[in-house]
DNA sequence: CATGAATGAGGATTCATTCAT
DNA sequence: CATGAATGAATCCTCATTCAT
């Protein structure tokens, strides 16, 4: 392997871009365990698995640049629609937002969740969670200081309200009628009620 | 030997168990995708795969049993404790009775959720997850009548609860300080909150 | 292995004839190379392939008694048809008789060949076959000197009508509706004229 | 890779020629049964099984090709010593270029008539084998109807002649010292005898 | 004698990766 | 840069054979 050192060329960057795209789509269609270099060369219309290796030092690195682009989409889709307002808008908006781009980016949620639970590789995979339960974290912990939301640990409902995005996607990408429109409603009132101030209903 | 006709002797009954749990423990450790008969064997003191082979007409023969095998236990875990009661408790005692399960059965959770994201059996895999999220939609279809739970969807809160668990499941699996208790209060208010009739807050 | 020495008891011989009529029963019907021992032992109703070895050394050696047996059957049967008589008219017998056989023996036929062909032992198949060549050689050479052949080489008009009679139990096996008599005829015609000392037509 | 698209290249013609007649060397001295890929890339002095596999979707796709290959060289052969003259003349050529076509390519008939029994796929090679009787049968026809031959049932003519063929082609291949050209001519007469139109000697 | 569990070699096939052109 | 041929390890699975009970 002699691999490059300087600057990639606009070629090698829009071949990695073409392969990578590839990869999403594959991922998405066949799953991970299915979605070979070949399937992969297949669905990007190239002639030979070996242009891939070239492209990239090894399938892991793939991965990982396929992950980094979804992230990288996703995120700034996610954090264009919520990054501005009270804590609680933001909030709402971040869940409608995370709903709202299942729709045009089927592909790119469904191999997300795909590569977080099959890719071998949990290293990168637990940091990259951690770190997003971390910003989502900081967003309740502000709403919190601002009275917007009640006295949870943010830590952990961050991690509940990712874990209900994640089904979401999964039932939406799987279910061929599903409701999104009306899933994302009903989701949005779950955690207006799991997160807001008002005193907690008594206990059963 | 195509396979078995009669009742399987004890001999084999403990084989086969010996090998689900070796498949459990395999796969809860490396994931599915890495969890090759080789490394089952391996993990079970097997001495060929061959053996394998000879006990489970095919790898998913195996994964079913392993599938099966875990829900019997789950599921008989979790109804002794949520089978009587208020609907509202019903459900607060299923949601505390999955994260109990975690403790002394981690692996099988894991491989659960493993199984059920990786496993190259779509059929029987949605159908699961369809069959699970209808008796739980079924039991809050029950506490909305007897006033227990606000209206919502029973079939989308289902869906929601249960990844809710399945978020706490893979937390509690992959971070080793993870303190399962607090967890379990918090997400006991988070649903509590989320299903109970209460007035909602007023909209922020 | 601790195999026998002195002479087999009456059920040892039985479990042998047993196993062997599975094991013509089983090659006729899915092909030598799908007749693992699996196979016979469960067209034979066993419990276990252990017996077949217990009882036969290798399955070279259920194979040679397998040809063994069919080939017992098959001479006895067509030596009692065409034993006495003129040279001629055991030829036809003996053609007769290998058709006659067809009936009710079609698996022993099948067998036959596909062991003829397909079995991994050059060495003792050869030998057959010669030994079968040249007793018919044996009867052609009689008739010859009696006047009831022309002069062919005994030996190639031996493989000659060997060939037609096994693409004959061939033929008859693998095509459902087909008229065994009426081909009987017509074979005996032409092997009649192929073999008669009758003036040869002119050369085309 | 699930399969190429275009034009095979050079190369690639090469690699696919060279397994098949490894494969058609290891059938002939070794049988089906035994010709397994490490066999054929033995015989072909290849470096692992893999590159088989990469030039041919699976063993019965090797295989077809392998039989595709033989009754090409062999029709080829036949037809052209055998596609003019009388009916009479044409059958005659028929037998004595099947027969030449021994010499020179022992291995092709051999791994031809072992395909013929013991490949797994008894559709096509039924099918191949009713095709090259329905070409003869229809000689035979052309040849009854000219005066050519006598009023047998072609059909069944055509087979055995051709179970003729292969008896001879099995034989000169397992018998070392065989002479090939004395049977070729004990095998004309005979099958002029059989097929001539001159009155049939009496019944003995 | 019979059973069925166990073994281990060998089967075809897939795949990421390498490399000459 | 791109190609496609080549590699060899790893996959699941089948099978004849062995052996303790």
């Amino acid at each position: 392997m002699t691999r490059k050192q300087g600057e990639p060329t606009a070629i090698e960057r829009a071949r990695r871009a073409q392969i990578v795209r590839a990869a999403i789509d594959t991922i998405a269609e066949m799953g991970y365990a299915r979605a070979s270099f070949s399937a992969i060369a297949r669905t990007a219309g190239l002639s030979s698995t070996g242009l891939i290796s070239y492209h990239f030092a090894s399938k892991q690195c793939l991965m990982a640049e396929v992950m980094r682009t979804i992230l990288a989409e996703f995120t700034a889709f996610v954090a264009a629609r919520s990054d501005h307002g009270t804590p609680a808008g933001r909030l709402a908006a971040f869940v409608t937002a995370n709903c709202e781009f299942m729709q045009g980016h089927r592909n790119h949620l469904v191999t997300m969740l795909d590569l977080q639970s099959a890719a071998p590789d949990t290293e990168s995979r637990d940091r990259q969670a951690n770190s997003d339960r971390a910003k989502l974290a900081e967003l309740l912990t502000d709403g919190q200081h601002e009275g917007d939301f009640r006295d949870f640990d943010p830590d952990l409902m961050a991690g509940f309200i990712l874990s209900l995005r994640n089904g979401v996607i999964l039932r939406a990408a799987s279910q061929p009628g599903f409701d999104l429109a009306a899933c994302t409603d009903e989701l949005l009132t779950t955690i207006q009620r799991a997160t807001s101030p008002q005193p907690a209903p008594p206990t059963a």
